[in-house]
DNA sequence: AACAAAAATGAGAACGTTCCCAAAAAGTTT
DNA sequence: AAACTTTTTGGGAACGTTCTCATTTTTGTT
């Protein structure tokens, strides 16, 4: 490998010479630029990586957190934050937390100690110890939140879908379509997104002088590795049970929506005349199943690149607005 | 940040005992030892990341660079892959190469400079340039490829499972079953996967003695961003156009069968009476749809772990079986 | 007690950059 | 042409490790 220093001897000139070509800065006069350019192309030199990082302390790679990889969901929040990370030179560690015995907090320590230049934290966590740690990593290097796990969230950076307005317009929508008994289903009442979009269901009731009837709000606890088609078929069980049954269900992810679905079709029940069901996320498959599932829309891949761009210009000390909040859509399709 | 120093002037010693310590190497008494590791704990040290890698050359990071990100196939790798890396404390890059204007060769470039100990290809493009770069890399870095991309692999590491072997069983088992006409839907013949197993298909015809007919074989071109259901749906309308109707399809991939089995079912095509349908990759949504999709299972966790064992093993100068193949699995659901 | 051998430790170079500061070269003014 | 600016260039320290080699300390032997 070459290194600075046969460049510099190549073009007849110094290492300091050399290093203001390759950061394009101080003065340099046109005929020396040019021919350590010369050099650097005969030679293939490329500046080490280590000796860089080791003088500016920056490693040009940020890492994204997250806690549960196979969910589509994150695969392609990932493509939104490569995006703009390529764009600006950067490469991203994948740290996916919870399958392993790697918590949030660990996975942090090591990119801390590699010298990671930001972080974009996508995580399920509303334990506090983890949070009041990750609010302390915030403040010592680059960090933008997916999520909304902090009570004051004023001081820190954040990306997300506001589920709860998203939800609370659903909620709208149904009513206006005429129905009246509403259920919800929820997984994982201490994920704070879902927690969110409950209560936006709940907002939406009271908009529309609907009382929230427990027995409609189907509960699960978090699972290790949850199969959310068996919770939604469970959960559309539950309801069919019932004396008073809900005229729609509203699924706080897809998935369970979709378990729903394959269960009411498996008993016959007529979707969506006799049960409409409603799901969140618009994952891929959503739009597959038969019928096809009337959800709302996440504008993922917007949401990654947006993350990266925030997380790059802290790097950088630029000011830019780094608290958004986007909008989901509601796809209409077969279930109501 | 503590360094070095610090710690060895806390503990009384030399930044060298230090190191050893660190390192766990040389010799260093009991005593000494202990109080290094007490100075370590009390600054809450921990050795430099560049600094480490400008001395030994190594970054403990690996790469695996993948083609088309949102393939659940290789979020599903990527979780073996980084089972077995964290266990060595090794961190992991993603590189999606395909939606970018950054091909395999850039962006291999830049792991390079980046020092990256070792990197894992997914690659699909056969082009010749490219193998040749690769297997060019693959004699200075530690490489596995989780394909047969090059005519002779005998010289390189690879995990892949068997796509000729697997389809080949399958065809086999089309015929116990009773078939007799079967066609293939190939997607991208350029992808060597693809094309094994498409060989493989030809294999089976052949030792059951039936004939190839280039008129149950539908070909599709590569397209940018591939809407595989759409292609499966225009499959199954040829198919049935033919006046000699084939009774089984196989396809290349799921997603493909997938979209058979939405053409047919909303043509109203009895399967797998009228029509039978068989896929490879086994994702979560074959088991989803109705009816459920016959098709190839693969061990895509165990392969990544695989490929992450063999590049480790190879950065440690271990001696390790580095050509792994392994076996499709035939799932039978209700499409045949 | 004297010496040799072994064990433990330390000093300093090296890795390849960036950056500060000084020096040299080029240009400008008087 | 001298004096003064400005532009361009070079020298060397620093970043925090590892590693070689020399030195000191400890242990063992006679």
């Amino acid at each position: 490998m070459a290194t600075i220093l046969d460049v510099a001897k190549e073009a007849g000139v110094s290492k300091s010479t050399v290093s203001r070509v390759i950061n394009n800065e101080g003065t340099v006069k046109p005929a020396t630029k040019q021919a350590v350019e010369e050099a650097i192309e005969k030679l293939g030199y490329s500046p080490s990586y280590f000796a860089q990082g080791m003088r500016t302390g920056l490693t040009k790679t940020i890492a994204m957190v997250v806690p549960e990889y196979t969910n589509p969901f994150y695969s392609e929040m990932f493509r939104g934050v490569e995006d703009v990370a390529l764009k600006y030179g950067y490469m991203v560690f994948v740290c996916n937390t919870e399958r392993h015995t790697v918590s949030d907090i660990e996975y942090t320590k090591e990119l801390l100690r590699r010298n990671i230049d930001g972080i974009i934290y996508n995580t399920y966590h509303r334990n506090d110890n983890v949070a009041e740690y990750l609010k302390k990593v915030s403040k010592q290097v680059p960090v933008v939140f997916m999520d909304k796990i902090f009570d004051d969230c004023s001081s820190v950076s954040y990306v997300y879908i506001d589920g709860y307005e998203s939800v609370r317009k659903a909620v709208h929508y149904l009513y206006n379509q005429g129905h009246r008994k509403i259920g919800y289903i929820l997984n994982s009442e201490d994920i704070s997104v879902i927690q969110e979009r409950y209560q936006g269901y709940l907002k939406g009731l009271e908009d529309c002088g609907m009382k929230a009837d427990e027995k409609w709000v189907y509960r699960v606890r978090r699972e290790n590795e949850p199969d959310y088609i068996r919770l939604g078929r469970d959960a559309a069980r539950y309801y069919l049970s019932l004396s008073e049954k809900p005229d729609v269900i509203m699924a706080a992810i897809d998935m369970i929506g979709i378990g729903c679905i394959k269960e009411l079709n498996s008993l016959h029940v007529k979707i969506p005349e006799e049960m409409g069901v409603i799901g969140f996320d618009n994952i891929s498959l959503s739009s597959l199943i038969e019928p096809s599932l009337t959800t709302i829309s996440q504008p993922i891949r917007k949401l990654g690149q947006t993350a990266a761009e925030i997380v790059i210009a802290k790097i950088n000390g630029e000011k830019i607005n780094d608290q958004v909040i986007f909008q989901g859509d509601l796809i209409v399709r077969e279930t109501t």
